[in-house]
DNA sequence: TTATCAATTGATAATGAATCTAAATTACGA
DNA sequence: TCGTAATTTAGATTCATTATCAATTGATAA
């Protein structure tokens, strides 16, 4: 589970640790991706961040998730349209509704299929997407 | 397993049976993709047509493309870059090569997770995706 | 055949995502 | 406090894709 950074303090470490300046551009987002369950593109961060921080560039929070995802903070999820980023860097998978677009982390599933030697390719790591609707869109 | 057409009548019939205009670009479009297992481009296909089909616009790829996806006959991967065309719609999966990028068709894994609900999501299909490095790439 | 007409094409403009550039600023170890 | 390499920024740039719209064409009916 991936949790929001309360303090500067505790955001500014994580960045140091992983060898990046703690500047406040970085701190804002980072802070702003973690604990955040909607998987927002770079223009929904710039967008939300840039209230609060005017100077701010789009050019910044790509290249900060491009560094955070370097880095292991994040992942960035490729669904058709904008790359998506995901602070949960644990090991799951993704329900996409087809209708409204809502993007869900799913348990990575106990019947997973073992990555299997594809005849010479080695897995290193398996995706798995979920289409269909979401509870809302199903009109359940 | 998807097969080349071999006439262009055959390849017609497709399309009209599908409701399409069989027009020429369309033709050697539908023809170009099946069979192809490299998942192209629209800009790849539009390169390797214009050589002996000098009036085709790009324009033209991309919406035959859109159109042969609505009626079934391929279907598009995001794979992260420039949307790629699999001709192959059964049901299977892909492996792609973390280094030099090329995307291969992978059975449909018998282990591949029976779509369970995932608390009210209605799952419609599940795509996976293996990465890792190919037979040449891992240098095996 | 030929006329008709909606579907399709193609050149180009427009949009959108992401990267690049280069100059100005800044974090942070010494 | 300083020096320096890392970082930020606005804007230009590239690339993928969609939109526009006049000109063309495939299919159908006469």
């Amino acid at each position: 589970m991936n949790r929001i950074f309360q303090s500067e303090q505790e955001a500014a470490a994580v960045l140091r640790d992983a060898g990046l300046k703690a500047t406040p551009q970085r701190l804002a987002i980072l802070r702003a991706l973690s604990g955040d369950v909607t998987h927002p593109t770079a223009q929904e961060l710039y967008e939300r961040l840039a209230t609060h921080f005017p100077a701010l560039s789009v050019a910044t929070v790509y290249n900060t998730l491009a560094a955070l995802t370097r880095v292991e903070r994040c992942r960035p999820l490729d669904l058709g349209g904008p790359a998506r980023f995901d602070p949960n860097v644990a090991p799951h998978d993704h329900a996409v509704c087809e209708r409204c677009g809502e993007i869900r982390d799913v348990k990575a599933a106990e019947t997973r299929p073992k990555p299997r030697a594809l005849t010479g390719f080695s897995v290193r790591r398996v995706e798995h997407i979920y289409r269909g609707l979401c509870a809302k869109c199903a009109g359940t």
